[in-house]
DNA sequence: GCTATAATGTTGACAATGTCAACTATATTT
DNA sequence: AAATATAGTTGACATTGTCAACATTATAGC
């Protein structure tokens, strides 16, 4: 048993968090006239290890019709681009463009200085607890 | 200076898992036939302090307009009441209703639950210390 | 008192997002 | 070859997000 009970007003201030978090990720998007989820689903994409449509879903926890619209968007924008999988033509890959790369650093850039205040009560030994405990669960997907 | 560097992975790892988050909330809530905003709202309300609908667009990040909407989704469906505050007649206050606070309850035992295995890599050791950090964070609202 | 200004909340228009069912095209299985 | 499964799109419709305009009430200054 751990010693610190967890209460169900620790799930409320992990929500309200949340709130914080999408807010400042939002703040960057809107200024470029995207959508929040266009903007989080752009900070979502590599030019590495470009993604299926199908894997994006997982991530997002939403429906596929609703990535496609998603997409459809950034698309338009000249930000990223369906490609088709020569292995499976069933596949669209998605590629981010030079654009689409840009945006996305003003976007990630927004959220590292937007969190800076947000984090500022955290002692660097919090901060490296906290950024560990985060790799953990971020590498935990259910 | 913290001797852990904050990676911009980090902050790609906290949107990760904030969308794990809210995936959890929004599944109990759609049994219910509740948007996910609705379903999130009804979180953050309680019997004892009743907040106006200006709060609640601070705690939300959203425009007032936005929120109007979404209390008459919870209005309609009788979880929810507006009542005229008698010191500041501009005022309507949010109370929640018996039936309102049963399937709020139902929300939030869903969240813990649905939290378990999301948490479940954590040792005892780092829960104390993510409850601790998170208790922080949420009373610190830029 | 009276007027100007600010604060609270709603409405309407329209775009973005979420959910669901039906659908096409391709892969895989039998 | 036929049945089944997977990836993605489309259309219908509700919810949510953004913005401007608006009505009502409070507050500040005169």
């Amino acid at each position: 048993m751990p010693d610190t009970p967890i209460t169900d007003q620790f799930y409320l201030d992990l929500v309200g968090s949340f709130f914080n978090l999408k807010w400042q990720i939002m703040a960057e998007g809107l200024k470029h006239d995207l959508g929040g989820m266009q903007a989080l689903t752009l900070l979502m994409l590599n030019e590495l290890t470009p993604r299926s449509m199908k894997e994006l879903c997982n991530t997002l926890h939403c429906d596929a019709s609703n990535v496609t619209g998603i997409i459809d968007g950034l698309e338009q924008r000249g930000l990223v681009e369906r490609r088709n999988d020569p292995s499976d033509r069933r596949i669209k890959t998605l590629h981010i463009l030079p654009a689409g790369k840009e945006l996305q650093q003003q976007i990630l850039d927004q959220l590292v200085r937007g969190s800076k205040a947000f984090l500022a009560p955290l002692t660097d030994s919090e901060m490296t607890q906290f950024v560990s405990i985060v790799q953990k669960l971020a590498t935990n997907r259910p």
